[in-house]
DNA sequence: CATGAATGAGTTTTCATTCAT
DNA sequence: TATGAATGAAAACTCATTCAT
């Protein structure tokens, strides 16, 4: 939406997800209604948006939005789907990067801060906040994506663990961690003095000592 | 709702709120409704309970509600005023206990831990997740609340960093518990294994080393 | 509606299926929105109905319509209900008074015309022609009291034509004379020369010479 | 739209239509979008039939409609206009190929029958129950030409009463048989034991002895 | 002629709120 | 206080029709 400056790996991994027809291309009408949805539903609520409002911050008339998506829920949907594409995406090539157990615990916080309040902040936050104006069927859709990015944070986890970085239960401390990421959403500044990188090594001290 | 097995200093801690006017008493109708309306507004959301999924929960009219309130809004409101006044005095209650900081800052998070997962827990749920349904001015009243409650956070964690207890930087380490503690609503299960006081010892490990 | 000479026992009749729950009163409100919607369904069809023209001709809000009915299929199923019921008891009353094969075929005769172009009679067309409308579900539902109504048909048909007054397949001489006198709603003039009884007994030489 | 056989003397008459632009060659696309407007019109109902269901059933976009008819109650208006032209004609010619009144009334009943429950079923059935899908100006178009097709019943039909054969009222026996053959589109099964010409003889009984 | 995205007026339905009883 | 019928504004969604390409 904004000429921001987002890093080039980023742009590349768009295009590949892109041309697999696993995100939509936020250039198309469709996709700058997902990037707009996105920011309302954070900012209204999911149920609080009204199609007219998602119409009117795209420029079109309400009925139109019928036209890319049969209901309002499968822009939620498809919201949540790709934005947990992307950063599974994202995780699994920013895991590669490293061989270091504590160097990938840090970068998966990294990443998790960055998809929450970096350019996916809006979906991820909607991820987090709205799950419960999905029904049981789409709800079951989206789980099997989630449980597919959460294996990677448990499986790193349980790397630190055995190496002895961690004292912790694994799980309680990836829900813990993961409670207290998305939770930043509410609070971080971006403008801030506060950069996400302090943040993430703030954020690194609660899991490993 | 049922008769389980609460402590003795709760319900006194209770009765002395009732008595100041400060909570409805959860054996009248009027409280009866809070608590329906705490458990209807987690489990669906504030947006997707109507006011006849209330009153067929207390087993009365939809009109009749407005004798209790004047709006399904100021149900909201009296919950999230009610629920922090109450964990409020709770805490400087449990805090007195203590002059050891470790041991402070321990009974806070089990306090909030069960705030978040015991007899509170749908109110606190709804104070955390429903906060956009209020409007501006309520929202304005809800936090002068927080605030309180917040500043025995922050004033404790204050006291165990002098002493050495927390390298952190006490506010985003009080963000961080706020959002793993608050998250343990969507996971946490009272039934299993785990007890709340695991919970909590996990939970100091965080903060404290 | 009008102040109509209604015949004393069709008012009998009337008050004991209200009674049984069976059909509306005519007098309540729920009753006359079922009047008025057979008088719209049948003038206008159904599809071209819209809630807001039943509303206006209540003379309540579009929205209080759906105090009574859960949708607008509901009032046209009901409207399909309560007319078979009224009419298969009317019916069975009338087979009731004569012994007479040809009396009886005589009697459907009166019954059906009347049923069709007497004071049911908006409902009656609505019954036949707005079928497509309902869904599978309700189909179904008024098939069951639909063949309650056909096998009063089929008997007394069977029964004159053991008695050689009729020579026809009695199925396909039901079918001829079901389409005959149901599309006299198209054309039949209740103020005009013509009598029902006229009409009746034209329809009976079909059948039975 | 399948390769079925059809009397060669209907090709004939098609063909002759076509050439004096009075009915739409079935060949063309627009001949092909009329067949199939019939089908879906007669089965769901012209009300309930998108502009959308004839593209996908023809296999254009929804917008192409428009490059054929121009609006969508044009297309119910030339599937009426046709099919009472073709059956005007065909009757027409029947008529001329007898000289015995009953032979004729028989020939008017196959014709009629063949029209509800053969070829032209879809398009003679949305005739009938579509009526008031059209409005005023179309309807009064339609009503023309359904005069002279019904002149040549009533013309045939006094034909054969001052002869005798029939003692009913022309006018409510012929209502009282359209009513019958019409409605056999709604239970007659071409792929059932009964043949159309049992039908018509079952059909000539109600009207001669 | 064909496309398909967009329109915009219209539809059914929802629901917090009111108020006479 | 309680009832429950009614309100009325607003919601999601539909769909015939248009028009630039």
């Amino acid at each position: 939406m904004n000429v921001v400056d987002v890093a080039p790996e980023i742009l590349k991994l768009v295009d590949d997800l892109v041309a697999d027809g696993r995100v939509t291309d936020p250039r198309t009408p469709k996709g700058r209604l997902l990037a707009k949805a996105a920011k309302l539903f954070r900012v209204k609520g999911y149920e609080r948006t009204t199609v007219r409002d998602l119409a009117a911050a795209v420029g079109i008339q309400s009925g139109s939005i019928f036209h890319h998506f049969k209901s309002k829920e499968e822009i939620l949907l498809a919201l949540m789907r790709e934005v947990i594409v992307f950063n599974t995406s994202r995780m699994q090539s920013m895991l590669a990067s490293s061989d270091n157990p504590k160097e990938k615990v840090l970068n998966l916080i990294r990443c998790e801060l960055e998809a929450i309040n970096g350019l996916t902040g809006n979906a991820m936050s909607v991820l987090v906040y709205e799950w419960r104006s999905l029904n049981k069927d789409n709800q079951k859709q989206i789980l099997v994506l989630r449980d597919i990015y959460e294996q990677l944070w448990l499986d790193t986890l349980a790397e630190a663990k055995e190496q002895g970085m961690i004292v912790a239960d694994v799980f309680v401390l990836r829900r813990y961690l993961m409670g207290a990421i998305s939770w930043s959403t509410t609070w971080y500044d971006p403008k801030g003095d506060m950069t996400l990188e302090t943040m993430a090594r703030e954020a690194l001290t609660l899991a490993i000592k």
